[in-house]
DNA sequence: CGGTTCCTTGACACAGGTCAATGATTGTGG
DNA sequence: CCACAATCATTGACCTGTGTCAAGGAACCG
């Protein structure tokens, strides 16, 4: 059993995008069951919590985890949502403690490679450690284009990148990006974007209006990503009619 | 002249905390003098641009660096400003290519170390290479930090924001840290902040009625830290009265 | 000193926040 | 499996903070 939930890296479906076996499995092939340890997440339960120490690279195996600035008692700090496929701890890893609360926003997989493992690997293969470091600046870059899109753009353009966001990730993993289900609520959706909920739920029903999206519950489905591009780069704010 | 120019690293009043210095004198005392390289870059200019390949790290010595995502043609894309003692490059160093670009908002002396020297400190010695994961994980927190801000909180909350922000890096470089000049036009703080030039007009104008500071045109003076801090932690948007 | 650019201030409009009521969905116990 | 409660999402009416437009005023530069 244990052998069993170790030893699936070539069935997962993430194994070509993972960067976890890659990382485990630099020197010996084999080396990647041994090091990856797997772990379940439930509902509103803690990877970790500011403060504490970080001793792994955490990937997120399936679900979805949000990463929260500091103890994340307020509202309004969700600095990210990740979901299946990507890794977190990027920004407050190495030897400080960690400065951000990951809560699993739903029921979560989620596998393990100890930051140990990760600096041996680096050390030993240097475009492992370069990759590292690409990904690192990548969720920088991430952060700041949430922060520029925020910063000037209206609610519905907000609403409309979002959905493009996440069926832009779901599409990278390979899950169907028509239609998906949305792991998070509105008010966490409202939290990441600068808005209320009550907004959020009004540019739902725009864009679903204008036949863009629709949007039943937690369920997503992109109907027209190309109409819906042009309203998120499109200036000025919501507009409704 | 030439050897003047490279030879006052000691000098400097940023040696303390020059993270250049450091590394360039990794193995060799006055290697540091070698390596690293003075420029100085008029007004407006660029140090380098989005899509050019960044040969090195560099340090604001002196003046006040504007970072922007992408070609910075948008006027809503300042990422950062950087004051003498920090470092750029961070969020898009290592072998591609630059992700930002950086301008001079007034004119400045720039100290850079080639990357190469860097990676070879790193490799050298690992309390260089953990400083500077560090530091880039730092600048990650700084960014993450505005994004809050600026989601969750109100005009003159942002600007007593900026003010103490100011202040405080002031201090840290051992600037007299109550009154200073502010490098960057009211647009640039607007864009920084996700405002208008007209609110941040008024936020400073308010901020100065009720005694917290005193502005006239980019002179900035903190008078009452204590307060203005009570108005940043504060509930609430502007509320004048 | 005159022109240009930047900053300040005022009047007004509107996007989105707030408050409140209703409807949908999920979870629980009989 | 159905009732019931609790939570979550939607929708409407209204209000306010900040954007927009416009008109001076101050600072900078030749």
């Amino acid at each position: 059993m244990s052998e069993a939930r170790q030893g699936d890296c070539a069935m997962c479906g993430l194994h070509r995008i993972c960067f976890p076996a890659r990382v485990a499995s630099g020197s010996d092939r084999n080396a990647s069951a041994v090091h990856i340890r797997r772990m379940r997440i439930a509902y509103g339960n803690a990877l970790y919590r500011a403060g504490e120490r970080i001793e792994s690279l955490y990937m997120v195996r399936s679900g979805c985890i949000k990463e929260l600035n500091g103890a994340g008692t307020d509202h309004d700090s969700i600095a990210n949502f990740c979901m299946a496929g990507e890794l977190l701890t990027l920004q407050s890893a190495g030897p400080a403690c960690s400065r951000t609360t990951c809560l699993a926003v739903q029921a979560s997989f989620i596998c393990a490679v100890p930051w140990r493992i990760v600096e041996e690997a680096c050390a030993a293969a240097p475009d492992v450690a370069s990759e590292l470091m690409n990904l690192i600046m990548k969720s920088g870059v991430a952060t700041r284009e949430l922060l520029t899109m925020i910063r000037s753009k209206g609610a519905l353009q907000r609403v409309a990148g979002f959905c493009l966001n996440m069926r832009a990730r779901m599409e990278l993993r390979r899950h169907p990006a028509e239609e998906f289900r949305l792991g998070m609520s509105r008010e966490e959706i409202a939290g990441y974007l600068g808005l209320r909920i009550e907004t959020v739920s009004r540019c739902f029903s725009e864009l679903a209006r204008r036949g863009l999206i629709s949007v039943r519950a937690k369920h997503l489905r992109v109907l027209a990503p190309a109409e819906l591009r042009t309203v998120f780069l499109g200036e000025g704010p919501m507009l409704f009619e």
